[in-house]
DNA sequence: GTCTATAGATGGATAGAC
DNA sequence: GTCTATCCATCTATAGAC
């Protein structure tokens, strides 16, 4: 039993919650099945987050930052054509979807599954939707095509289909599906 | 308190239940909550549904024949042409979505917030969603077009973009970004 | 009196929080 | 570990319609 509280207390919880949460909905974990998980007493994760709201909004925001880093390493191999960096940025989020053991975009599932928006978690999940929206929409804006806001429009509906249809059955392909469905739509707004 | 037993008794409680899972999720909502809404006793409810579960599962099920309803109405004024009929059944999901307190399709959100989809409720959702691409696959291969399988996917995938970004703010105009998307495609793929 | 509905007490399990 | 609260589910008690 040590004494000194070890430094990575705070990111093994943390991993240990993002994982159940992830798998089974946040609703649907309980806090002493992270404790158990984690293997750390009650009193040491409740010093560490002082509820479950701030654990689950402390969850998304990992979440947030992790697929930031993914995002912008993409954006950075991707030269400065702005069509470049959005094929970038759609093939970066359809990586992210092709895992084996996807269960759907966590901030999605969170706002599916919480009907309450107005919270810290629900603001962390809003504010990635629309963080990723402006991002595609600073992109075609940079692409001088005709009708700007219709392509970014239907980008994002593809780059929401593409979240929501890879975690249900058959959806193996629909990373494929989507890239090819968007490198089409910026190839003919872009064609001379 | 009467005694003769209301016919409409199940429905009563039925819709008061469909309600409260649809705005605020299957989980969040209590069974005691459902009868303080439905004015019925508990007993009463759980006469004519023994489990939560199985409250949820006619929940879904009754949700599937409703949408089936509508989807066969649509179907029946497109005629016989299958192209005419695929934008008749996309044109009948886009109007589901349209509802200004439109919350997500029930059936995507149960599966989002339930991670077992093994379950009565869960083979319920995932027969609807395997359905509904079915259908729109059974009308491209009646189109005789160059790749059936290529557009079905695309069109399938802009469907589930349809229900999840009509959900998420900013989300008003997902219906038409979807329609007018997907009758560029069909167009596109039946042009001679 | 009989039947059925509601209301409330209760059980056991589990939740979050200290 | 403990505390309170709430979950689903069951059971009991009572009030009202026939």
């Amino acid at each position: 039993m040590a004494r000194r509280p070890a430094p990575d207390t705070r990111e093994r919880i943390l991993d240990t919650a993002a994982l159940l949460f992830y798998d089974h909905g946040v609703q649907a974990v309980g806090m002493q099945q992270i404790i158990d998980r984690a293997k750390c007493g009650k009193s040491l994760l409740y010093r560490e987050f002082p509820s479950k709201a701030e654990l689950v909004a402390e969850y998304l925001e990992r979440a947030r930052q992790d697929f930031g880093r993914q995002y912008a390493e993409a954006d950075d191999h991707a030269g400065s054509d702005p069509s470049a960096r959005l094929i970038a940025f759609v093939e970066a989020m359809a990586e992210s979807v092709q895992s084996p053991d996807y269960r759907g975009c966590p901030f999605r599932n969170y706002l599916a599954e919480v009907a309450d928006h107005d919270d810290s978690a629900g603001r962390i999940a809003t504010g990635y939707l629309l963080d990723s929206r402006a991002r595609i929409e600073d992109f075609v804006a940079d692409m001088n095509v005709a009708a700007p806001d219709v392509l970014a429009e239907r980008i994002w509906l593809i780059v929401e289909g593409l979240h929501t249809a890879a975690a249900h059955p058959g959806g193996a392909r629909a990373a494929d599906v989507a890239l090819s469905l968007v490198r089409e739509l910026v190839r003919d707004a872009t064609r001379v």
